[in-house]
DNA sequence: CCGGCGCATCGACGTCCGTCAATCTCGTTG
DNA sequence: CAACGAGATTGACGGACGTCGATGCGCCGG
């Protein structure tokens, strides 16, 4: 019962948290994204799947990189999911998690205090 | 003594996140600065600094919009300020906070999946 | 059909974090 | 010099989070 929203991101784009002051239910819908990335494990996660071959990666090419328990590094690819980060491919018995395309560029997106007037989110974002 | 790292930014800035998996340092030091935007009330915090008029804000601007007590409110200020995301100038009796150019936008940088090769960070960043 | 393997879930424990009331410091003002 | 006010610090409390061992669930090979 750890997740409420399935994909907060997507309240939370569009919101560039610079310019004008954010609701308290924007806030907390972009903290959601950003605690679920703050966290190191986490992030050594992510860029782990995302430097592997294929772009995928399943849960035993995780765990000795990480130096981590399975059952934890099942728990932290969750938090992931759910944030909408991360998706989940389940081929037989093993299961394959890959970046989902524009997540990571939506959330720089909302950091960046250029304004959005530049060429930086060309349309994955929104 | 919560703070070890004055500018963990720095170091986690050119790791890029995507491309090569993080060592534990780099994500460890990556992960601090994002638990600090990790919090609703920081990020209203953040986007009231920066929308405010002149580009800072005093403590007694911000308790009403956020509906915290002073002191709550002053800790999550101090927390930005130990991350480098914000600025402290004390003038007279007023404590005036103001965002760090080049800090948000140095870590969306490390979030964006383009690989850097695109000119979303202009010379701030690095 | 059954044993093994990959992965998810559950329950528990220790730690960290957000919040507040109370107090302290230190410029400003009368 | 004394009173006031803005802000920082301290101590304490409740809840959330990361981690693990044990267990359950599906899929595959013998």
């Amino acid at each position: 019962m750890s997740v409420d929203a399935p994909f907060p991101l997507a309240a939370a784009c569009c919101a560039p948290l610079v310019g004008r002051p954010l609701t308290a239910g924007e806030a907390t819908d972009l903290s959601r994204v950003l605690k679920a990335i703050a966290d190191p494990a986490r992030l050594r996660l992510l860029s782990l799947v995302a430097a592997h071959a294929g772009g995928e990666a399943c849960v035993c090419d995780l765990t000795e990189p990480l130096g981590l328990s399975q059952p934890t590094v099942s728990h932290h690819l969750k938090v992931l999911v759910d944030a909408g980060l991360l998706s989940r491919d389940k081929r037989g018995v093993w299961a394959y998690y890959a970046l989902v395309p524009g997540a990571l560029d939506a959330l720089a997106g909302v950091l960046t205090t250029a304004g959005t007037a530049d060429g930086a989110l060309p349309s994955s974002a929104c």
